[in-house]
DNA sequence: CCTCCTCGTGGAATCGATTACATCCGCTGT
DNA sequence: ACAGCGGATGTAATCGATTCCACGAGGAGG
């Protein structure tokens, strides 16, 4: 493959012109200009990134490590992310962590040593030695929807409290009175902050949140399933179910039907995240929606 | 940051040395791996990919392209996709080409500027000069579920015609005999393929396919929905209905809901693509399943 | 007409690793 | 005892760019 000193031979120039026009720097004149593209076009020559980058020390690359690929919410999430990097000339290395610790570390130290620009996180438990050492060294970082406490670290996140309180003062006002939550995993913070949230929401009706109510899920389908069959089994089941993820809203609505009820005439169902999937389910199951749009 | 010269310095030897400790490579006495290995510890030295990848000239990465991240059956792509190549210590930068061909061809570029060790790609349109070019320089190279005809490229992909084959079999023998597709767009192969083998299998049992039967998608499920419409307000609307891809049949499935119609007691439904999201709609859609994990 | 600036350009150092080659040292075989 | 060999290590070139510095030419100002 062509290299840049190929260009300057080609063009009749010193690798530092060549340079300088790719660049375009301080001064070069027209005539070198046009001979310098043209010796471009001419190899098809294109800049070895590595190269650049081992020179100026930068990657002009992101590292985003989300906590499951295959939750549309993280998707939508890196599609953004990717979108709004690549408008400012960033590529984004999506690293997935499955929500295990060992393959997140792994992806937080390759990206590292790929001396990408600026690491994006939603952490799966409370951050693992390397994560904390970079936040420490000053590597540019931020944490997305989930975060480390006391990590001096910015965190961009939607804040549910708002959102929450209004569902349950809409379920509420409709009637409902005995409200379940299926929890996401202790060790996120979305997965407490979601509970208390509700727990305050509640309060503030006079309204209990028992322990029975409060299902450990762990944000897969599967999880949403096997709560809901605990919650059904309840002498006294909740009217309405309320699922702190997507993945979890979904497991719900399976055991939902299992048993043969329907929604909302038999059982209400809620979730935390929108996606464009619910529209498809039978019946759309109510959601509270976060948005990815750049904020003006 | 730390480099190979500073372990150098902490462990008093030269930079070679480490580097050949570093590698496992030739001979190394054992005192001096060790020195190296206290120094690396105390300094917390990472190799610099970079520069690494400048001097051996591979990047132990490789560049994956899809058509559509939001699609699951690409999503669950990626992952897998992801999971070998860690497995052989290599990395994966996903791009995201959203069907748009100057998407692909932006992110192909950006690759190989990266110098990527390999590219994967399922192409959007035809093939854009710098992949064809990348091609025929060389480039190590495979197609992914689609691919270019006439381009000397590996292709990995499922074979639809048996499994096509296997549904409009057993589609016939429920006695259905209206049988009509909703087709991916004709610039990608698999979008033309599976009409192909549509039609065959159809006409391995005397069936006709009507032109008015074929409608044109675009692998979203807005297109799945018009097309089902338009299938709906026939005179002699079809009794089943073949999605080439999973969003267009949950486009269908809302079509053919908003009409008030029932699956399959009045019309019958059935999709390219399994994804595990269909097991929650309601009634769940016929799939023909397409694995993703490692042959044997 | 001479000096001084500015503009355009090239030479060479540099980024942080890998690796070919040279060197040195201690053994072994005869 | 000495040639020769192989193991351990260091020196320096190299990968492909960027960029500091020096230098020559030409124009402006005195």
């Amino acid at each position: 493959m062509a290299g840049i000193k190929d260009v300057a031979a080609e063009a009749g120039v010193s690798v530092a012109t060549v340079s300088r026009v790719l660049n375009d720097h301080a001064s070069v004149s027209a005539t070198a200009r046009e001979r310098v593209l043209a010796a471009v076009e001419a190899l098809g020559y294109r800049p070895n990134a590595v190269a650049r980058s081992l020179r100026t020390h930068q990657t002009r690359t992101l590292g985003l490590v989300i906590s499951d690929v295959m939750n549309p919410y993280f998707t939508e999430l890196a599609r953004s992310v990717e979108e709004e990097a690549r408008a400012l000339g960033y590529s984004v290395i999506i690293g997935n962590a499955d929500e295990r610790p060992d393959l997140q570390d792994h992806h937080v130290t390759t990206l590292l040593d790929r001396r990408i620009d600026g690491l994006l996180v939603s952490p799966t438990d409370g951050g693992s030695p390397r994560m904390l050492e970079a936040a420490r060294a000053g590597t540019p970082m931020v944490f997305v929807d989930r975060w480390i406490p006391g990590v001096d670290v910015p965190v961009v996140r939607s804040d549910g409290r708002s959102a929450v309180r209004d569902l349950v003062a809409h379920l509420y006002g409709l009637g409902h009175r005995r409200l379940a939550i299926i929890a996401g995993p202790a060790a996120t913070t979305t997965g407490r902050e979601r509970v208390d949230a509700f727990r305050e929401a509640l309060g503030a009706y006079g309204l209990p949140l028992p322990a029975a109510y409060i299902g450990q899920g762990d944000f897969q389908a599967d999880s949403g399933r096997r709560v809901t069959e605990g919650f059904l089994g309840l002498a006294e089941p909740p009217e309405v179910v309320f699922a702190a993820d997507n993945l979890m809203a979904l497991g719900a609505l399976d055991a939902v039907r299992a048993h043969g009820l329907r929604v909302p005439e038999d059982i209400g169902l809620a979730a935390f995240d929108d996606i464009p999937w619910f529209v498809h389910t039978d019946p759309p199951v109510t959601a509270i929606a976060r948005g990815h749009g750049r904020s003006r």
